[in-house]
DNA sequence: TGTGATAATGTAAACGATTACAGTCATCTT
DNA sequence: AAGATGACTGTAATCGTTTACATTATCACA
């Protein structure tokens, strides 16, 4: 079905057509009726495709996203969808699994659709991919990684700052025996995670220690990490978790092995997601404001923005701690809860 | 950057580079060679929509759910996607969040990108738009709505049997005055689950009453709909959810009033998404196999199925009752354990 | 060296829209 | 009555591919 029999049915041309459906209104009231009706019958659906080829140019945006089903993806998702929506732009999605040959693939496809811009809310990257990326021309918008260049912003937030207001809560109660659960994307010696996690605990009283596990991201990867850690002699007071997903699944493993959370061990999350509130003990967290970043990002994406888009900026986002249920004071003696493990003699902590 | 530079650049016919970007292997390996170093340094990309165009049919599948941010959902969207690209199909997916309207515009979205299939797993529906893709040619998939018809094939999860199971281990526990929590578009009056819900518990002994509430499809639903059940005065011994997703909602609400479950309530999914067994309590729900239904459904998209695509089958999905640790024996007594209310005269059970 | 056969490439017509440009009317103006 | 105006509508080029068909190299063999 196409213009044609529409138009051939309509008794008008083609022209005509694409103008009543386009809503120029120019067309005579009479032969718009005759023209809708036409459409109409026939169930004629503009083929979008030779609609982009024609205009040379879309309003659809791409949005990579690592892993979808971490709801702190999925409101930045939400949030640019319908800011999109409200501009009249429409959305497509892919993810990439924190897997960067999916990555190069998406990006690909995202490319061959001449998307009107691209966001990349991805923690994997890829060098040449960036390269790429610079030479297409699409206006762009990075999520953490990746650096300002020519048509590409950087919506970054103040990951540090928000690992250094959990970590000072929690010594503050405390806390000097700390470990850190991360997904393996955020935990290379490389990323910047980790580093942060590391100076910042390293900043406090001479007695501090950090430790650092890793699981896929997820409810069974924090799970996973718990697991490790407790089986290791690290015996921490406190975990802080890269995000608030794989602490749920962190506080799962203690529970089934016994330890009380806060009053065994703090447990401390990352994005304040719904669902951390929603989970017993309600997390602990920092807040990162993603639909504000939804719609900064949306924003940045549009051609039309007067700033002009050719120096690409950065902007940085502040999270803030939320205090819930799941961090108290740190215990005294550092004895295992389990029970099944030995007593530790002689580590006593530095308070 | 179009085929037309490359074939310049490479000294070919654009016919001969598009050869060679399809990996027809009629091309000399010389020129390939040539032509894929010029598209290179051109940092070509082929625009998929006139590639589209001309070649007249795509691969790529559609998919519509009526709200991503349901594990349920996702999961299904993920085997979709996964069971697609494994057979070198693109997949778009669009949120509904449960409004027709918005199921509509997303529909003419797809048609207008003439997808190869449509797979609609959605609750909403409209009477107008099944004529219209029944009319599309388009072959489609539905989940749990619609009936079978020419190019329409209807995946079902037998959700009498699903919810007959939950109720029947509830009963055999001593609970009679049960609760159901939906959300909106599970619940209207016509709808079958509401139905099925009512006429299961009308089936037991005579003493038996049933009561329905009903919030938005997630979290906060959840709690707001247990909210409205506990100021009423219902109070069931049981409540059952339409989802799991709902169901973490409603146990954080009773865990805020102080109601232990399952001591003094028990509380059940459906459909036993991941986050059903890190929830606390974890909870006792209906298992349904969402990575099947997603490799199903793209089976029954794909056009080349030998199995006549033409005349409409129905696959019936049989759920497995699982029980965790949110359930226990009904409570002898009905006293209200928050305390803050008046103590029931009366009421007594028929056990 | 000519002759098919075969391999490699080129030509040009689709695909289904949009849109600049060029009509065609009917209606006023003068 | 001729010309100007403005409101509609039609013609045809264009977007960037694919692909049937035509054409030209290449090569083995008589």
């Amino acid at each position: 079905m196409n213009l044609d029999a529409v138009a051939k049915k309509a008794g008008v041309s083609t022209a005509t057509v694409s103008r009543v459906l386009n809503d120029l209104k120019v067309v005579k009231s009479s032969t718009r009726a005759r023209v809708l009706k036409a459409a109409g019958e026939l169930n004629y659906h503009p083929n979008l495709h030779a609609r982009s080829l024609a205009r040379g140019k879309s309003r659809t945006l791409g949005i990579l996203v690592s892993n979808m089903e971490n709801p702190f993806f999925f409101d930045i998702y939400r949030a640019l969808e319908s800011a999109a929506h409200a501009r009249g732009y429409e959305v497509v999605v892919a993810n990439t699994d924190y897997r960067s040959e999916q990555l190069v693939s998406s990006v690909r496809l995202m490319i061959g659709w001449r998307v009107a811009g691209l966001a990349a809310i991805v923690s994997e990257m890829d060098a040449e991919l960036m390269q790429v990326l610079t030479d297409s021309r699409i206006p762009i918008v990075f999520y953490d990684v990746g650096t300002p260049r020519k048509n590409i912003t950087n919506v970054r937030v103040d990951y540090k700052k928000g690992m250094k207001k959990i970590a000072e809560y929690l010594h503050s109660l405390g806390h000097t025996r700390m470990a850190f659960v991360g997904h393996h994307s955020t935990l290379g010696p490389i990323s910047e995670r980790r580093k942060t996690f590391l100076e910042t605990i390293a900043g406090f009283t001479p007695g501090c220690e950090g430790q650092i596990v890793a699981g896929a991201d997820g409810l069974e990867g924090g799970r996973q990490a718990a697991r490790e850690l407790l089986a290791s002699n690290i015996h921490p007071t406190a975990i802080l978790c890269v995000n608030d997903f794989m602490a749920v699944g962190v506080l799962r493993e203690l529970r089934d092995q016994g330890i009380r959370v806060p009053n065994d061990i703090s447990v401390t999350g990352f994005d304040n997601i719904k669902l951390a509130e929603f989970c017993s003990p309600a997390l602990t967290t920092v807040h990162i404001p993603r639909e504000q970043i939804g719609r900064t990002i949306f924003e940045n994406l549009l051609p039309d923005s007067k700033r002009e888009q050719m120096t690409g900026r950065e902007i940085l986002i502040d999270p803030e701690l939320v205090v819930r249920e799941s961090t108290g004071l740190a215990r005294k003696t550092q004895g295992v809860p389990g029970g099944k493990e030995k007593a530790l003699a002689g580590r006593s902590t530095n308070l």
